[in-house]
Order: structure tokens, then C-alpha cells, then sequence
DNA sequence: GTCTATAACTCGATAGAC
DNA sequence: GTCTATCGAGTTATAGAC
């Protein structure tokens, strides 16, 4: 019995991990059944007694993976922190987070671009982050005088911007630029204090 | 004849134009051949008249999507015009370019990411953008003390990743913001000179 | 729970009439 | 040059044995 049931989580989480391996690598159309099975070391049949089909199996790691890559901008900014202190725990945290998952950004990107509405709404849950903080500490700086006045909707896409970006354009950018894998990597983790100090140096008077 | 003429010409281009459509929405896993002959207004089999299968005609709108996507950069940064207005024109001549194609850079990019190696061939055929020039000049302002010390790599990402990035996380930024399309669309022209001069503020001494 | 075998279906591609 | 009809490969999904 205790042998059950350790085969059955054992083969979920295989599952999951293969599957997410594989969607997150090839999207959901370029994904197929048999190489999340392969990937499992299962055959076929198995996922779908897991999981009844393959957009079922899709949608619990879509969901996932954009549950992890997104709110995570939620918890940063409404976090109990200073103005400066946000900016810097976001770019740091948020780089930090997809240096591990590489592949991310494109995949909840891409997949969010195709079927927006039903995607956002999946994500969400109806909560979207409240950014209504982080804008009122931006506007007391400004009005005190500390950093240039600067549109707050520009200033959180350029943040976002810098710190996902390159993973993206990581092809482009390696091949415009010259560089290698472990150039590229060792950019990105000076990224993570470069973003937040190009930022300053923009908005500071 | 001339009416012969004029109907291939026309059902050719008809065809390009609507597999432009398609793979640049869908991507070359989700078009369809049904999608691309719908849209077109004829049939499945017209198209394998005009192109051999799907992967030339995929080819053609690809390379055609990414020359007119990726070699811009080369254009603007060989240019004979000097460190500061180079920034400006790139910012202000990407923006408007992709305002006009704003599904292109998900589409390029993507592809890319899953054929690094032929699709990178496939674009620049050889001849990179030679960027010595403009880090060049870059060295120079820093060398003159008139900008702080930074690297070009660095600056060339923020540059581009701030004019990019706005449209391929174009859904969740619209989410996340609560801001409509009109909306984004009107911050985006603003981006075309808010971009540059956040550049400016954050390198200048 | 896990497997093999196969049904059911999607989609790119071709044959052949007009 | 354009169409209808259909084939055949590749995939998702199911049946049924163990």
C-alpha cells in the first residue's frame, strides 16, 4: 500500500516534469505526447490515465509556469519596503528566477500572446497585482524633489523590460553581439545590480 | 495574357500576404495550410501549386519577417551620424517599425529560440551587424568623461530591450498596468522619445 | 498502474478533372 | 491556374490484457 501510493506521486511528478520540460522547450503545438513520454521513461497511454488529454496536461503547466513567473511582480511591489529597496529586490530576484528557468519568459509569453483573455483570466484568478503602492511611493519621491518626474507605467515597463528581455532576444542578442553561453550568463548575473543602478542613475536628480 | 499575368501575380501575393498573417500570429507549429488558404481566399491545394509545402513558404515569410526585423540595427549603428543621435534614431525608428508589425518580434524571436543556429545563418548570411562603430564612439564620450563608464554590451541591451520587450509582453503589461489598447498604443509613440532620454539621464554625467 | 495494440483524427501533400 | 477528392504520415486518444 505504501508502495502504491509512492509509484503513483512518483509518476505524477515525473509526468510533470517531463511535461513541462517539454512544453516549455516546444510550446504547446510543437509538443508532443510521445516526447513527454520518453522524457518520463512512460509510454503514452500512462498520460493520459494521469492526465486526460494533452491540453489538460498543458494548462496544469501553463499554469504553473506563469503563476511563478508573474505574480511574482505582486508580491515584490507590494512588498513592506522602501521605493529604491523595491526596484532593486525586483530586478535581483526576478533575474535571479529565470537565469534558473531560461526558457520561461518566452513560453508564458508566447502562449499569453496567442490566447490572451483566457490566459490573463487562467493566471490571475481575478487578482491582478496591485501597483497602486509602488506608484504612490514613485509619486512622493517625486514630489519631494528625489528623482525626476517620470510616468510611472514607462518606468515599470522599462524595469520589466530590462530584466526579461535578454532572455528572450538571447539568440539575437548572442549573435549580434559575439557572445557565448557563459559570457552571456555571467552578463546576466551583473545584470542583476546593473538594471537597478541604470535605473537610478535615470531617475535621480 | 495580361490577365493571366495579373492573376498569378495577385493570387501569389494574396497567398504571401495571408501566410504572413498566419505564421506571424500562430507560429510555424500552429499555422495551418486550411488557415493560410482561408484567409487567402482559395484552396489547400493552390498553395502547394505556388510553393513546393509549407517549410518554403514558411522560409520565404521568415526570412522576409526577420530581414526587415533584425538588420535595422546594422543600418542605424553604421550609420555617419554621431553617439548621441544614433541612440535616438534607433529608439525612434524601431518603435515606429513595430508599431506598424507589433506581432514581429514574438514571432522572430521565438522562432529563433527554437532554431538558433539555421535561423541566425538564414538571417544575416554571414555579415553581422558590425557594432565597432558605435561602442567606438561610445568609448570616446566616456573617455571625454562626458558619460559615466558602462558597458556597450549592457547599453545595447537596455536599448533594445526597452524598445522591444513593450510588445512581446504586450499581454501582461496590458493586464498588469490595466491599460487598454489605445492606451498602449499612445504610450508606445511616447516611448519613442521617453526611451532615448531615459538613456541619456541614466549615462550622462 | 502500466503496458501493447489499435482506433480515430488531423493535416500536409498529391492526383486528376476542368 | 484553380478546383474537388483523396491518400498517407504522423498524433492524440482509447480498448483491453496483465
Amino acid at each position: 500500500m505504501v508502495k502504491k501510493k509512492e509509484t503513483d506521486a512518483g509518476t505524477e511528478q515525473k509526468i510533470l516534469a517531463a511535461a513541462k520540460k517539454v512544453f516549455v522547450k516546444k510550446g504547446m503545438d510543437g509538443a508532443r505526447m510521445q516526447d513527454i513520454a520518453d522524457e518520463a521513461g512512460i509510454n503514452k497511454a500512462l498520460l493520459h490515465y494521469y492526465f486526460r488529454n494533452k491540453e489538460k496536461l498543458f494548462e496544469q503547466i501553463f499554469a504553473e509556469s506563469a503563476g511563478r513567473f508573474i505574480p511574482k511582480v505582486k508580491a515584490i511591489l507590494i512588498a513592506d519596503t522602501g521605493f529604491y529597496e523595491k526596484i532593486e529586490s525586483f530586478c535581483g530576484e526576478y533575474i535571479d528566477m529565470v537565469m534558473q528557468n531560461p526558457y520561461l519568459p518566452m513560453f508564458v509569453m508566447n502562449e499569453l500572446q496567442k490566447q490572451p483573455a483566457a490566459m490573463i483570466k487562467k493566471i490571475f484568478k481575478g487578482s491582478l497585482p496591485d501597483l497602486s503602492k509602488f506608484i504612490g511611493q514613485m509619486q512622493e519621491e517625486i514630489k519631494a524633489g528625489r528623482i525626476k518626474p517620470i510616468h510611472p507605467a514607462h518606468l515599470i515597463m522599462n524595469m520589466m523590460s530590462m530584466c526579461i528581455f535578454p532572455f528572450i532576444g538571447r539568440p539575437m542578442l548572442s549573435a549580434v553581439m559575439g557572445i557565448s553561453d557563459t559570457q552571456f550568463m555571467t552578463a546576466m548575473e551583473e545584470r542583476k545590480k546593473a538594471v537597478p543602478k541604470f535605473i537610478f542613475d535615470a531617475i535621480r536628480k
